[in-house]
DNA sequence: GTCAATTAGTTACATATGAAACTAATAAAA
DNA sequence: TTTTATTAGTTTCATATGTAACTAATTGAC
């Protein structure tokens, strides 16, 4: 075989970095559509909001480990909430640098109203899947999610 | 049941669309800085000429539909590859508007350089799956893909 | 042919984002 | 203690991105 032949290509349509990139953008711009259209949140406000309202007095900081967020993108979500009337923020007694975060009503009422939303946005993306693929495709994803984190990065 | 004991909880760490997005941002982050850190080039310069690589005197708009970028990101693309001389443009001659992009030999070069080490990255990552599984997760893919499909919104 | 409508691609503008610098509070070292 | 280093969170600045407006060329209607 000559030097020519063995040339690989590389078929963008099939390279794994790129499909998961298209997918994951599409599925995003519609939620974050949806959250925009009947809510008036940004995708980073509605995770902070998620968050919040499953772990009321949470900090900023483990906000941000618990969304994938840093730390400038969870300040400036929940500068946007408080503004919003959504979120209110005191300082923990015990350590004057941390906040405490919680839901005012009216945030706890949105939250309330956004997570069967959300859920069923979920329902619908996920509908073509058996139950056994929608459980395949959670374990696959898990093993690539380990493969690709960034404290032990492939390349 | 209660009302109360019926509210839905949503586990952010659980929602699809929240891990589609961690796990593909961290690929991204991650080969986005193999393509910067070896060749100064961004994602979507090395998309643009993956396909022109592929299949040289393709159009702007045509390169846009290949590689889901709009053509303003196509646009800033190929005029960053024109000033690093990977890339040349013409102008059709039965149509003075579409252009027709080929690699230059420099181009081209990087081009070979960069095709091996993309597709070896990716089998990094897809090390942990059998090849079974790959198969089944590229399947899945696609029929996550076609629900979400930007023409067809689910939401 | 002439004029309106469409298409390819670029430019301008407004907003989003991330890295680094910064402030304030706490912890650790001396 | 005081002083040095670390941590939580915010602000600043430079860059990236998307939308809309724009230019130039082509097509279609008449």
């Amino acid at each position: 075989m000559s030097d020519e032949e063995k040339k690989a290509r590389l078929r963008l349509r099939e390279f794994l970095p790129y499909r998961l990139s298209v997918l994951s953008n599409t599925v995003s711009r519609g939620i974050a559509n949806l959250y925009d259209r009947e809510f008036g949140l940004t995708i980073w406000q509605w995770r902070v909001m998620a968050v919040t309202g499953d772990t009321p007095g949470i900090s900023a900081t483990d906000i941000g480990q618990r969304t994938a967020m840093d730390k400038v993108a969870v300040s400036r979500a929940v500068a946007g909430l408080i503004e919003l009337g959504y979120m209110e923020r005191k300082t923990s007694e015990s350590d004057g640098r941390r906040s405490q975060l919680f839901l005012t009503p009216a945030g706890q009422d949105i939250y309330e109203m956004i997570v069967p939303i959300a859920l069923e946005a979920e329902r619908k993306l996920m509908a073509p899947l058996t139950s056994e693929e929608q459980a395949e495709l959670s374990r696959l994803m898990q093993k690539l999610a380990g493969s690709a984190s960034p404290e032990r990065p492939l390349w």
